[in-house]
DNA sequence: AAAATACTTGCCCAGAGTGCAAACATGCAC
DNA sequence: GTGCATGTTTGCACTCTGGGCAAGTATTTT
């Protein structure tokens, strides 16, 4: 099973995206799977801590040097997992039509998340790295990312449709609140379900979410405290 | 010169936190604020990355060994700046009446950290290290930890108003959009006045956080950015 | 085929982080 | 005070990280 790759579809590779893969391209993305899948195998089989990249490195079948061409640390290898999960919230983000309201969108896309193929990495990834801090770390840096895009990505959003500059402070809050809730909602669904991966799970999972977005738009007015709207000023 | 620590007063020390700091609590607690204080100021002297553990260690007047007693890596030490400002937020949030709309207490909280002893530390740790990875990583596990912190401090509150259980997705939610808004209004001050403490640019830093409480009050209702309120300088 | 380019690897080195045991400081009882 | 128990610091030795460098190997281009 050769990739389809003749010879004058050759010269339209290394130009990064779209075009036919080049071989080179090819070779890196395997060995970047490699390298992902032994982290997570060791993961598995070992526990956070008790391996090392040497032994990352070995399973992979790679030198350790060439691992730290791909990765600054093991976490940074695990940590692709997230970000590729995250990715996929943001894609959908960046799907829906520009007049809808923010908050719809966002839960629209986070719905995307409770799938069976997506979320399931991530869950392994969660409950294996619940007790080790440098992981939590890495996972961190990847919900922060997720949320630096997701700004990039309302604020051309809003540049369509409003005139003058965008408000910073709208954006920034809305969107590291957003990925709050989100993050809340996994956090919830972890504590309840474990991690499960059974269609009521996914469907409790997807529930959270749109719940949490819920409580977003409705500036958290529902709880005990009597005092639904907060008067400013 | 012993300090007033009577034998009758002797036995109620080692305990914690009111009774008598002991010799030994004394000596820690100086030894910890050596070593922050000799870290800050090497970041000053010589940026972000451009000083070893050993360098810290020489200049806190203690062996390598010891640092590591303290602080697991030079981020830890430099990020107890940052969890001492948000323990002052924390502190904040207790104090207020478990009556209060949360949101207000959250509002009241932040804006005492407009406060030139209190920001002063963070705005240069944050200007510092605005380009430093390792640094901001550990910022963010930083605002992580406080998040967890108002978790608890808001399931205590509710705890005492309402019945049943509490609803974790509410809380977690919540506590993490307080926060992320938190950042949010951070993060625009310091892009737009540079971590200066002027009056005039706390003046701004307290109006950012409260409109950003405004914001998730109002359930970030109005889409367009002409509706939040002005900026003022 | 040969040259240009990109990727891999081994070698080497400074620095991070940790277990251990000896030295040292403090607290407590007599 | 003396002496013992307990907590803290330090040096030592060791493994692991992370990255510069240059030689080697694969892929692409001419």
């Amino acid at each position: 099973m050769t990739p389809s790759l003749s010879p004058s579809a050759a010269h339209a590779a290394a130009s990064g995206d779209a075009g036919v893969p080049s071989r080179r391209e090819l070779n890196k993305a395997a060995t970047r799977q490699a390298i992902t899948d032994a982290a997570m195998d060791l993961l598995r089989r070992r526990g956070p801590g008790n391996f090392t990249v040497e032994d990352i490195a070995d399973a992979a079948g790679i030198s350790r040097r060439t691992f730290f061409n791909y990765f600054g640390s093991t976490e940074a290898a695990l940590a692709s997992v997230t970000f590729g999960f995250l990715d996929t919230a943001l894609q959908q983000f960046r799907l829906r039509p520009a007049g809808e309201p923010i908050l719809e969108s966002a839960r629209a896309a986070l719905v995307e998340l409770a799938d069976p193929m997506t979320v399931a990495p991530v869950a392994e990834l969660y409950s294996l790295g619940q007790t080790n801090p440098q992981l939590s770390r890495s996972e961190l840096e990847a919900w922060d990312h997720c949320t630096e895009q997701i700004i990039d990505a309302a604020r051309e959003r809003f540049a369509l449709t409003a005139a003058g500059d965008v408000d910073e402070l709208y954006l920034r809050a809305l969107a590291g609140s957003v990925i709050s809730c989100g993050k809340a909602a996994m956090d919830v669904w972890f504590a309840r379900c474990g991690g499960d991966l059974t269609p009521e799970s996914l469907s409790v999972l997807r529930q959270l979410l749109i719940d949490s977005m819920g409580l977003l738009g409705s500036g958290f007015a529902s709880q005990s405290p009597a005092t639904p709207s907060p008067d400013r000023h």
